[in-house]
DNA sequence: TCTGGGGTCCTAGGACCC
DNA sequence: TCTGGGGTCCTAGGACCC
């Protein structure tokens, strides 16, 4: 018995969170907007978030540090991350895009997966119903997205990237391995800088010499991670659409301004988080068993220490206490601490504890 | 370039149990 | 007494995503 194959679509909205400031300020229009870190006049830390496409014609990108950023373009609009707004605007195209589809899956803020296949019997009508899911985004939200359309996640994915912004992108089954095979390696799903480099040491820079390499050494060199590459170098995904299960871990972390060797206003950071995490914890319905504390020094170099609780608890002194007493041993009077952090883990949830009881 | 903050998943070694 | 093997849990680190 043959399945049906599959008809995807990747959504992804176009400069998200700056494209949510301008609806907001339609003064910002036209000019250079970037969203991220204070910059400081230069001086400030951190990256950017994301930046309009009139900043990206100076060189900015987001992930950039905002310095540089500065150096690049410092007459554009600086904007402070207003992640409640963003979420509320993504909010509402999630609840669009989810009533489209038969199966969806959110991804990030800014990006879903939708799973057509009832809907539509071909890739002209999959065409024609994408533009109407554009249309409809755009007369509520007043934001623009690309859309890619595919037998699966992957390319769908990728070919939501081809055309920005306002795009679409149909890649049907047939054409697949000629679409992938001049694109970047760096392209695929999980291939990030590291991997690529070590691709690119190994001759391997498209995903065409990605589907040409031996899969038998792939999987030596990268485990199950190589299988995963050498099928998705041939376009194969069979990765379904759904939504996300239970939430796995919930944390808190801040770099300071300045690189910190006041132990005692460390620890109280790390308290101040704690109890942001708690707030979390309570607003979600979880109770926790594991805590991990995290630290960055001033060298960059960054270390974990967890310890899992011989009971399940959801009390702000339980994690305060295990989070002050891990961070101990990484306080030493020769190292300036950039960054910490709290994250709890090992989570279950309020309900289904209750049914174990 | 001087590197955020929210997460997920994978690997590898050691402890521990049977 | 000179040492097995499987399974599970815990911890630390790292790659990757948006």
């Amino acid at each position: 018995m043959s399945e049906k194959k599959r008809i995807i679509l990747h959504v992804d909205m176009d400069h998200f969170f700056t494209a949510v400031e301008e609806r907001e300020h339609p003064e910002f229009k036209g000019k250079p907007v970037i969203v991220g870190a204070d910059p400081k006049e230069g001086k400030g830390r951190g990256v950017v978030s994301t930046c309009n496409y009139e900043a990206r014609k100076f060189g900015v990108r987001s992930g950039m540090p905002i310095s540089r950023a500065w150096k690049l373009c410092p007459e554009a609009v600086y904007l402070p991350v207003n992640y409640e707004l963003y979420a509320k605007a993504s909010h509402e195209i999630m609840n669009i895009l989810r009533r489209r589809s038969d199966k969806f899956e959110q991804w990030g803020i800014d990006e879903a997966f939708l799973d057509i296949t009832s809907k539509v019997k071909d890739y002209a009508e999959a065409e024609a119903f994408t533009k109407e899911i554009k249309r409809e985004v755009f007369e509520k939200e007043k934001l623009t997205c690309s859309i890619g359309i595919g037998p699966n996640k992957l390319v769908a994915k990728i070919a939501s990237d081809i055309q920005k912004p306002d795009g679409l992108t149909i890649v049907r089954e047939e054409e697949v391995e000629k679409f992938l095979a001049p694109l970047p390696a760096r392209k695929l799903l999980w291939v990030g800088r590291k991997t690529e480099q070590k691709l690119k040491a190994m001759g391997i820079k498209t995903i065409g010499d990605l589907a040409h390499y031996d899969p038998a050494v792939l999987a030596e060199t990268f485990g199950v991670m190589g299988t995963q590459m050498y099928l998705m170098a041939h376009g194969i995904d069979r990765s379904e659409v759904e939504e996300r299960g239970e939430i796995k871990s919930i944390g808190r972390d801040i770099t300071f301004q300045e690189d910190m060797s006041n132990f005692e206003f460390i620890l109280n950071t790390l308290d101040e988080l704690a109890e942001e995490v708690h707030r979390d914890v309570l607003r979600q319905n979880v109770n926790f068993r594991t805590v991990t504390v995290r630290v960055r020094y001033e060298n960059f170099e960054t270390h974990t220490h967890s310890k899992t609780l011989p009971f399940i608890t959801n009390r702000l002194q339980d994690l305060k206490k295990t989070g002050r007493e891990l961070m101990q041993a990484y306080l030493r009077p020769d190292r300036k601490v950039r960054l910490v952090g709290v994250r709890v883990s090992s989570l279950i949830s309020a309900e289904k504890q209750k049914t174990l009881m």
